[in-house]
DNA sequence: TCGCTTCTTGACCAGCCGGTCAAAGTCCTA
DNA sequence: TAGGACTTTGACCGGCTGGTCAAGAAGCGA
């Protein structure tokens, strides 16, 4: 910790285009070996090895692997966030901007699966990147409520963060839990395109369905 | 593999009371370590050492630190199994019979945190557990398809399968997610009583836009 | 009491892990 | 071309892991 290098703390502070040839050569080599292999695989020597390069520049550039693989989250959340505020900012009725979101919601997640599931994991296992995960996850909240503020409570069972939680619950868990109840999928892979459209259709009616219990519980 | 001793694989057709009491022991101690430390703690010194017993037995009862977990995970099943079994058997329409499992479900995860984490984190890295989580999971989805036969068609959007996703999702993931989200919850703790009890009620608002729903949807 | 089976132990092994470090290579500037 | 800063390497360390094994302890029926 307080022995990491000057270069080590220089380079920590660095935007993503400066860093050298090599260090994004680690920093893909990390993605790789996380898309193949899940995170258990991911060990400093692991990726050195993957990126062609020596384990020791993992330390030369990120002081620790855990460093090393923050940066590989912060990269993925870049990603995510870009996809999501694009989403949000779409114009429409609530109704059209709310299955405007889910719609890149589901896309992402589709593209991303690797992502939701670190993050999934991170998140059940109480693992060391949480504070990170924490921060990020904070943020989307923070989007889901700014659009869901004129037809939903400031608190109670009915605010935004119950049905930020519940909703991002509902598209989560199908690509995390999807493939495990694959036995119960007409064709067996949930993951594969026509399962994809029925799960988006619904997801669509899922939150017709609290859209209209919110309106009617703003008539009555 | 092969050479697991004869003892291990006669042991591991024994009902769980014909185990010696180290193996109950060992067992314990591998639950509380799971429940204190998390799974990346679980290691056969580990257990050993907290049950006070010889690393060895872990071995020579299980043949391996990978089946003294799975028996711990079978142990946690037989417990969620039964609660749940005892609430679908409830009686009274419909409404009442999915609002009575949902209270049961969410006991349960209330009390059995480290379960629910367990597996989601395997499924989620798709850990080497995998399989029998999935067989499990799969059980359980046969009895919500079950308590949903009359009110949703066998295939498309709103089959059983789907709404058993989601709605185990909008469960579970509150005891995983809400931790992470705890700035945006009052008081900072989403596991306190009464933020729970604010679940609760927020779960059973959504079932119940979504009974709502279905009935619309048969009728019109 | 003998002898067999089951149980339990501690010593041991190879393999992986994160991390350190001195030395060497590379590059750029003066 | 000399010299200093930055980059890269491979050897090395202690510590942890799952797993094996031979030897001994304990229980038990004859």
């Amino acid at each position: 910790m307080g022995t990491e290098s000057t270069a080590a703390v220089a380079r920590e502070g660095d935007a993503d285009e400066a860093r050298t040839e090599r260090a994004r050569a680690l920093l893909d080599a990390a993605e790789g070996l996380l898309e193949e292999a899940g995170v258990e695989a991911l060990s400093a020597r692991a990726v050195a090895e993957r990126a062609g390069v020596n384990k020791g520049l993992v330390f030369y550039y990120w002081g620790s692997t855990h460093g090393l693989f923050e940066q590989v989250l912060e990269r993925y959340y870049e990603r995510h966030k870009a996809s999501l505020e694009a989403a949000f900012d779409a114009e429409g009725s609530l109704r059209e901007r709310v299955h405007h979101v889910m719609d890149e919601y589901l896309d992402f997640m589709e593209e991303n699966g690797t992502y939701a599931r670190v993050v999934q994991q991170q998140v059940a296992s109480r693992g060391p990147h949480l504070p990170l995960v924490e921060k990020h996850l904070t943020e989307v909240l923070g989007l889901t409520a700014r659009m869901l503020a004129d037809v939903t409570p400031s608190d109670g069972p009915l605010s935004a963060r119950h049905f930020h939680l519940s909703i991002s619950a509902v598209v989560i868990n199908y690509f995390t839990y999807g493939p495990v109840l694959r036995a119960a999928f007409p064709g067996g892979d949930p993951l594969a395109a026509e399962a994809l459209a029925e799960r988006r259709a619904h997801v669509h009616w899922v939150v017709d369905a609290w859209l209209d219990g919110l309106e009617r519980a703003a008539a009555g």
